[in-house]
RNA sequence: GGCGCGGUAGCCAAGUGGUAAGGCCGGGGACUGCAAAUCCUCUAUCGGCGGUUCGAUUCCGCCCCGCGCCUCCA
């Protein structure tokens, strides 16, 4: 199955081409780990998870490089607030962002390689572009890219490059000028950065001065780690870059024009793009109080897997209104779609145990899921997959008539639901067991059985509007009752 | 200012040149003494005004409203 998805550089839908016998190599730009990652992180690496494993299924065979950023500005500001190593802040923050990584059942990538780890394939890539003339030593000794070197400098953003070079304000309205007698002109950007005083022990020897040919001390500019380090594991030259939509321009922008000019090659085939999300209904931002991040929202007793539907609800280039009703939305249809397997389930024989320890995907007809499928290969349309995958659980219980229709239809179903990593069934542990009822309301409830079993109904409703008001449910069963907290 | 996106039922959200998927919530019904659960079922002419067309929610133009990027924020 051929998938298709827009491509930021040609603002179009296109295919996506697999090179026979070779990998898909997709590079998606990771977190900073300076803090924990918020739901606006995980909404992007959700998306790019769903890419992984639709690519997976649909047989491109994926090779996917996601890097850790261990080193910038707030890397470095925070580690040293909390008078941690660089390495040892870094390394607690990268943890926390795989602990919920797991949580939203992404899958890992093929690698994860770390900007530190590699700092000797970023000053090649430097020494490279000063040797092409790419680059050059500016006035407080941090080499810069020379964005004028570039010709095609703008071309993902599509931007104006002439404009860029002379534009002296930025969104914010402020001067764009702070350093103008560093640079050349104020488009370009630090490739490395010359060491500072407050940079502490997070220096290393870096590329070397034209002239002198002494080593700049320093440490690594944004932009650069995701050049070498997806050249390193990919190649010059590979076919899918992604990341938020921040990213397009600067920093994927510069990519572009650090890699190309240094290797004169296509530096990626494909962009993608995910866009930011909103939580209830504006901007996520901590004074407004609807900034999350997934051990917020686990804490606040939200199941990963509904946070996780909830994410695939909205399109990944569509503005999404995150909301926390919307989580108990997807909680509601997760319970759902586990209801509505459970027919299939017993016309298959089929344990819930043997339906989750299905792996896809399976090479067949998807029957009633083909839709569902179909949705996922244009554009990653999840939400239209979703549709499709509420409907086609409906249906095939419904055509199902054999044992043998009903496996089909659940490998089907596991399918799709491995392709947008949804784990049902999931959730049993979660059962609460754990509230006692207190001896009164235990009492009540009993008296409330006695006088329905001798038919004093009037009694028997009475005492369960005592109950209720107290905050405690009964839930009649043929043989006895349950008490529940409201 | 430059580039771009969107406005579809109470909420979320697909989609199509020939009168609109799905989910949540809510209503009605069946079934249970009641309740819960379950099952069935119901709820939109697609921001406004023009144009093209046999026919537009879907194409074009204008307008109104909301939003994003151009800030080392995914």
């Amino acid at each position: 199955m051929v998938i298709k998805l827009h491509d930021t550089l040609s603002r179009e839908v296109k295919a996506l081409e697999k090179r026979a016998g070779e990998p898909y190599k997709v590079y998606v730009c990771g977190p900073t780990v300076y803090g924990p990652a918020h739901i606006g992180n995980f909404i992007t690496f959700t998306r790019f998870d769903v890419l992984y494993r639709t690519l997976k299924v649909a047989g491109y065979e994926p090779y996917y490089v996601r890097n850790i950023t261990d080193v910038d500005d707030k890397t470095i500001k925070r580690s040293q607030e909390e008078g941690l190593s660089l390495q040892a802040f870094t390394e607690k923050w990268t943890q926390k962002f795989h602990d919920d990584c797991a949580a939203l059942n992404l899958l890992e990538p093929d690698v994860e390689p770390r900007a530190t780890e590699h700092l000797q394939e970023q000053i090649d890539l430097v020494e490279k572009l000063i040797e092409k003339g790419n680059a050059y030593v500016g006035g407080d000794g941090s080499v810069y890219y020379r964005v004028t070197s570039f010709a095609d400098y703008g071309k993902l953003a599509h931007f104006d490059p002439e404009q860029l070079r002379t534009q002296d304000t930025n969104s914010a309205g402020t001067a764009n000028l702070a350093d103008e007698y560093e640079r050349e002109a104020v488009a370009d950007f630090a490739l490395w950065k010359a060491q500072k005083a407050d940079d502490g022990a997070n220096s290393w020897p870096g590329p070397r001065h034209p002239e002198t040919g002494e080593r700049i001390a320093g440490r690594p500019g944004w932009h650069l780690e995701c050049s070498a380090m997806s050249m390193r594991y990919l190649g010059p030259s590979f076919d899918l870059h992604g990341g938020g939509e921040d990213l397009c321009f600067p920093h994927h922008e510069n990519e572009i024009a650090q890699s190309e000019a240094a290797t004169g090659e296509t530096f990626c085939r494909h962009w993608m793009h995910s866009t930011h999300l909103l939580v209830e209904g504006k901007k996520m931002s901590k004074s407004l109080g609807n900034f999350f991040t997934i051990e917020d929202l686990l804490e606040k007793g939200y199941a990963p897997a509904a946070i996780r539907l909830a994410f695939l609800q909205g399109h990944y280039r569509q503005q999404f209104n995150f909301t926390l009703s919307g989580i108990d939305a997807a909680k509601s249809g997760l319970e759902k779609l586990e209801k509505g397997l459970q027919p299939l389930l017993e016309k298959a024989g089929m344990s819930r145990e043997q339906f989750t320890g299905l792996v896809p995907p399976f090479a067949e007809n998807l029957g009633a899921f083909q839709n569902a499928w179909n949705a996922l290969c244009h554009d990653l349309n999840t939400p239209a997959a979703l549709g499709s995958l509420f409907s086609a659980v409906k249906r095939a219980s419904k055509q199902a008539e054999t044992a043998e229709d009903a496996q089909a239809a659940l490998r089907a179903a596991a399918t799709l639901l491995f392709a947008l990593g949804l784990p049902l069934f999931a959730a049993q542990e979660a059962e609460p067991e754990a509230v006692e009822v207190p001896s009164d309301i235990a009492e009540l409830a009993e008296r409330r059985w006695q006088a329905k079993q001798s038919k004093d109904f009037a009694t028997a409703d009475a005492l369960r509007a005592e109950l209720t008001e107290k905050g405690w449910q009964v839930l009649d069963r043929k043989d006895g009752y349950d008490v529940v907290q409201a």
